[in-house]
DNA sequence: AAGTGGTCTAGACCACTAT
DNA sequence: TAGTGGTCTAGACCACTTT
């Protein structure tokens, strides 16, 4: 088995201080980080031991280990028990793309705009039975929206919700803030849990005409499938945005950044 | 302001197993996603207090500590100091789709080969010798892949690599364990960190070709761009892959699912 | 003033790994 | 056997919010 490189030395400068408003534990993990960023630990060293980080930072084991776990859980570092913490190597498979661009896109403005452009009882085919767990011939509310930013088209959403004289969702569902607020986590819900899936699509040419895109051009499709609190669907659709008008961004490894309560930070 | 409904009653059969190989606190973790997913509390209900969770379940403050910790991590709970930990709603926003489904496309499979289809010295135009951050007429590897699992054509490859022949990263960077290793985060690694930008694409005459798609097409389109570990970009590329042969799935909200070591799993 | 979450201590014991 | 990470205790003190 190889030996890993171990730990040559640590930043000598670096140390805690305890004056800060930023709690010792997160020093410790923004240390660690900067010593992964800056080379001093590469991909398959292994750290110093909880108790070697203890006496050098004078924190007790238990602050030690939190810092170790933040790590851990960020994919900084990969701990084995009995061996070892390790850092890890750049993984791509690690990746993820976060929904809170698209929320980005209408929830910070003032300027959105939601227009209803169909609200109709429609009874269910086939297809709308079996994903919203009813029956055929069933009656379900069909809504097209086109939210704008700006004036400009954002995205294009369809979508079959069920319909509950009992349940006064249709009203809730259809203001912008209803929309607004499933993105942001505001407001009151009636939902306990959604299915997304995202697939990359070409616009059908009365998409392009209502988002004011050339045709053709390729969007992003994320359906939802939304579920009620008895675990029942209530709620099947789409959101469908342009390409262009949407990129996912994301990072796998570590940069020069600072990690904060909230995430993570450029420097 | 709204009195939100507080923790009426907790499961008052659960309790904490002390001879149970799953930690306390993670114990404690899914007994309170559970209280979530059956709808014991809601949506902007208070939990008990720390202290109460103390007195209930027989733990340390510590363990409940870190319980809430976790499920606040997880989306599920939001603290504020002096007040309490209230349960989230839905959030749409808070969804992320991970490249581990890409990874999976060839990683799990023993079967996934690698044709290269063309490597070539190439002088950096103005447009590559930006994002390298070299000069223009700087030498470049030029790298094109075609990855198949079963002999499907999964995706196809383009890179632009910096030519240094003090650096052997050419030879390491073509094989398909180098690939397969940047997935998985195994091997060895001479990348620190990366950008990654999804978008979604029409597949061009030569991709659908190449990808034996039937064109149009529409894709995802991953662009790369990889740092060494003194921060200067070496690799810029694109991952091309037809929307029908990758889906990017998630959930949002709470699922009657448990948490184990490695994440969320279905019950 | 009382209650809440947030941090931290200084150990303890256990399970696992390497020598 | 020695060293490592993993869990846990039983408090302490602080900052903040509500009453």
């Amino acid at each position: 088995m190889k030996k890993p490189r171990s730990a040559a030395l640590l930043d000598r400068a670096a140390s805690i201080d305890r004056t800060s408003y930023e709690p010792a534990y997160m020093q410790l993990v923004n240390i660690l980080r900067r010593s992964v960023a800056s080379g001093v630990f590469r991909p398959g060293d292994q750290l110093p031991s909880e108790a070697q980080l203890c006496e050098r930072y004078s924190v007790s084991p238990m602050t030690v280990r939190r810092a170790i776990n933040l790590l851990a859980d960020q994919g900084v570092i990969s701990t084995a028990q009995g061996r070892g913490c390790f850092v890890k190597p750049v993984e791509l498979g690690a990746a993820a793309f976060h929904l809170a661009a698209l929320q980005d896109l209408f929830s910070d403005r003032e300027t959105t705009t939601v227009k209803l452009l169909e609200t109709r009882i429609l009874s269910a085919d086939e297809r709308i039975a079996r994903k919203l767990g009813i029956v055929v011939g069933d009656r379900t509310v069909y809504i097209r929206r086109l939210l704008s930013t700006d004036g400009v088209p954002a995205f294009y959403h369809r979508e079959y919700l069920i319909y509950d004289p009992k349940r006064p969702i249709v009203e809730a569902e259809m203001e912008v803030t209803a929309l607004r607020g499933l993105f942001s986590g505001t407001g009151e819900t009636i939902l306990k849990r959604g299915d997304l899936s995202l697939e990359a699509a070409i616009l059908t040419a009365d998409e392009a005409r209502l988002l004011k895109a050339t045709s053709p051009t390729a969007a992003f499709c994320i359906e939802h499938l939304f579920y009620d609190f008895d675990d029942c669907p209530i709620s099947w659709g789409w959101f469908i945005c342009p390409s262009e008008r949407l990129r996912f961004n994301t990072q796998v490894g570590i940069s020069g950044s600072i990690t904060t309560r909230s995430g993570v930070q450029e420097k």
